[in-house]
DNA sequence: TATTGTTATACTCTATAACTATA
DNA sequence: TATAGTTATAGAGTATAACAATA
């Protein structure tokens, strides 16, 4: 702590660094335990988006999630092929899809869930809980709510 | 807290989601606090991999990193187009490049430091000290020291 | 034979622009 | 005119394979 301005040239000091591989690493051991289930990570994360607040059009499941409307398109695309997600044009605005989950979408969900939340717990294992949840909180406060209920 | 696995169907809650809109977040931020030196955060990342045990080869400086070696070239052939790091092969292995910072990239270093550093304060602002160093410590512990000094 | 740096190539993820159908 | 979904396309970023020089 020098008052000079000695900024710790430490790059696993880094905020980017440590994040960036976070990430990657929950990332790997996440799909890892979804495997059995047919679905990715990242299609956890769509299903996770759509089973917040249903029904939703694609565009609301799309920004609930962070990703473009036309990232979300093969998405779906990819979900819709293995029966886990339904698209049908909304009565009251035909421009829109209301995305549903399907049964085996709401099941494969919650099984995936289980796994995914092992995963994490196995990713977090050598930190204390109070430290754990603390992370989960602090990074919760970090990224902000992006509660658009609309 | 229930008994019969309710595995919280929340995506905010979810460590991937968490994990990677807070490193998209910093690197933002990051990236413009970073404009006024020319780089970039993932420029910056790779001078502090230099900067920690000069001299360094480029496998090693990549495997530093975590990025693979045919990144670092890209990355590399940047850095010296800018006059910020310079290479040369080793007298004892030639085969190897022995990759340093410039005076140019010592300074540049120096100043962009500082302000990813006061970026992240930035970014990390909504949290109290404690929680904000909990957080790095955990995701420190949580990433591993990649301390291969070789 | 193995390794370092390099190049060519391909793959993934994502966004921008343009099209269509609806409003 | 504007919006939702779609498609085509292009741009990052990255890794794999193959090559030259060196060990």
């Amino acid at each position: 702590m020098s008052s000079t301005g000695e900024q710790h040239l430490d790059l696993r000091r880094n905020l980017i660094y440590l994040l960036k591989h976070a990430h990657f690493r929950i990332a790997e051991l996440t799909t890892e335990a979804l495997e059995p289930f047919g679905i990715d990570a990242r299609e956890l994360g769509v299903l996770l988006a759509l089973a917040g607040r249903e029904p939703k059009s694609q565009q609301q499941a799309a920004q609930h999630l962070g990703i473009d409307r036309t990232t979300m398109v093969a998405k779906l695309d990819g979900l819709e092929a293995k029966g886990l997600v339904s698209r049908h044009p909304d009565a009251n605005d035909r421009r829109r899809n209301v995305v549903e989950l399907t049964d085996t979408g709401r099941e494969t969900l919650r099984k995936a869930t289980i796994a995914s939340t092992q995963a994490e717990q196995d990713f977090l294992a050598s930190l204390t809980p109070q430290a754990a949840e603390s992370l989960r909180r602090s990074l919760r406060s970090l990224v902000a709510p992006p509660d658009t209920g609309d």
